[in-house]
DNA sequence: GGGCTTCTACTACAACTGTAGTACGACAAC
DNA sequence: GTTGTCGTACTACAGTTGTAGTAGAAGCCC
């Protein structure tokens, strides 16, 4: 089921504390500010601000535990892309999902080779990619 | 020449204007607005605000001619399409275009058939797309 | 049981976005 | 030249984001 959660755009930094709750289901405040305190130098409270934040706005669920506090996502990875790709689609390419594969090609984001190897695989209803 | 206009991300609303400033070239403040107070019921002074600030960020251009003034894009849509796409596949699918294309196929945004005519119109170096 | 450590909650603040009102200058019409 | 009209510039304001300090609660160590 594709559920409604329709509209979740986040930031680029949103995105990030969400990586960790995707790869980790749920985990503490402290777990996600220790990821992104390594990977981009951001304080522990920047961390607990950004959770709280998404946690008023229904993107993530929180459980308390004696005094920690745990997260959990409550959008998928999948869900994310879907509104994210719709609406980069909808503002900068007229919503043709061609064009934004001939802009990938053009950029030389991929070979014109993936297309076929992509198109191979998903025909056979694979989507894993290697 | 790629230039160097790293980091062009724009809103959904500026892109709009954008867009009108794409399609015509150099206008003024007035027929941004129409178009934008016809497709979103924008009131004219948000769109003089609006061209005000992206002016002001070096987004666009401005010339004065008499007592209106014209903008004009200093960025083209090809940067503003790369730092967006860029951006986006960077933060939700790892970098990895490919990932990217496949979402598409996945959700129906594209069929798979599409990337074989895709494939077939880039390898021929064409680059529109019909 | 008094202090040290931890963790959260609250507060702060600047920048940017969306939205628009108001005021002011320049022209056009009489 | 007095009066509208048009168009810009300035001001305003609420909401979101990124960033973090500080204070206060809860446990832990002797």
């Amino acid at each position: 089921m594709v559920a409604e959660s329709r509209d979740v755009v986040l930031s680029d930094l949103q995105i990030a504390l969400m990586r960790v709750l995707w790869a980790r289901g749920e985990c503490s405040t402290a777990e996600v500010a220790e990821v992104l305190a390594q990977s981009r130098g951001i304080k522990h409270t920047t961390v607990a601000t950004m959770l709280t934040r998404l946690e008023r706005r229904g993107v993530v669920a929180l459980r308390r535990d004696a005094r920690q506090v745990h997260y959990r996502a409550l959008v998928s990875e999948s869900e994310v892309r879907r509104s994210m790709v719709a609406e980069l689609l909808g503002s900068l390419f007229g919503g043709d999902a061609r064009a934004l594969v001939s802009h990938l090609v053009d950029e030389a984001e991929i070979a014109p080779g993936d297309l076929e190897k992509l198109r191979k695989r998903l025909a056979r209803g694979g989507r894993e990619h290697d």
